[in-house]
DNA sequence: TACCAGGTAAAAA
DNA sequence: TTTTTACATGGT
């Protein structure tokens, strides 16, 4: 099955897909279609997602199963941010001294988002206070351990398979034993419906941000980083992010990490999209490195 | 080898 | 109430 996909423009795949991987490590070139398997409907799904020539985004997804044509296309349409649309933010970026010229070189860069937010908090979890790189490992360990395979690909764990992992095989794939419980607490009450993270879509960011709150092992700094990365709230930042103070101070400040405060100070220019710049310097960043 | 890396909750003061 | 501590892995 092939679902065409609609994205608000500018939007340019590519380098989306581009940016994204230049945040995993030890990854080779940029791949030129983004392959995930995800759930729908409750089967394990691979999909496949490219640019056509014409420069809007089509979907393909494999013709295992009869997937839901309209879900399949909301999944799609949500990872990769269709619903963001960036000219207000470039209107507002256009004349500053820094990101003027960043906006103009990654014009159409859009952050692609984990499928759920079931999966962005286990991504938030896992990245806690240890390197993206670590993160990674333990997550590809977890995803090997627990997820469905389906066309040699490995969808994220359901929340139900992470609630049935003994904390023995939690520790196994190299979490603390703190991480090993936020991440059995939180499968255990999102499988038992007890929290429905999904729900946060359609909550104010202040509402959102309480119920994360809520969840043992979410603190400010994750609440931040699922509002912004998961959920697409475009003025959230986590201010005590070391990468984003790092490469604030580096961009905007006199190339030391800057404090949450001054932090604070250097992105207020941006609101209402403030996330939304900090990820472009991030973005910048990284792929400026690659070169 | 050490030290730091996109934090958090719980203990100690 | 505020400050300090333990924590797991990977890259340099």
């Amino acid at each position: 099955m092939i679902v065409t996909l609609n994205s608000k423009p500018p939007f340019d795949f590519f380098l989306s897909l581009k940016a994204a991987s230049s945040f995993e490590p030890g990854r080779i070139g940029a791949a030129e279609e983004l392959r995930r398997a995800i759930r729908l409907g409750g089967a394990a799904l691979a999909i496949e997602i490219s640019q056509a020539r014409t420069g809007r985004p089509v979907l393909r997804a494999s013709t295992v199963g009869s997937p839901n044509r309209a879900r399949l296309r909301a999944a799609a349409e949500w990872m990769i941010s269709s619903d963001l649309d960036l000219k207000p933010f470039y209107r507002m970026a256009v004349h500053h001294r820094v990101l003027g010229p960043i906006t103009k070189d990654l014009r159409g860069l859009k952050p692609l988002r984990p499928a759920t937010l079931f999966e962005m908090a286990i991504i938030a979890i896992t990245e806690q206070q240890i390197s993206l790189a670590a993160a990674h490992h333990i997550r590809s360990r977890l995803i090997g351990r627990f997820g469905e395979r389906v066309d040699g690909l490995c969808a994220f764990p359901t929340p139900g398979a992470l609630a049935l992992a003994s904390k023995t095989q939690l520790l196994a794939c190299g979490l603390s034993h703190r991480k090993a419980e936020y991440i059995g607490d939180l499968s255990r009450k999102v499988a038992s419906g007890r929290v429905d993270m999904e729900n946060m879509k359609t909550m104010s960011t202040d509402t959102a941000r309480a119920l994360i709150l809520q969840q043992r092992g979410l603190g400010g700094w994750s609440a931040d980083y699922i509002l912004v990365r998961g959920l697409g709230r475009p003025d959230c930042v986590p201010v005590d992010d070391l990468g984003v103070q790092s490469v604030a101070g580096k961009y905007l400040g006199r190339g030391r990490r800057l404090s949450p405060q001054a932090l604070r100070r250097s992105l207020a220019p941006f609101a209402p999209f403030r996330g939304i710049a900090a990820f472009y310097l991030l973005a910048h960043d990284r792929l400026s490195r690659e070169l």
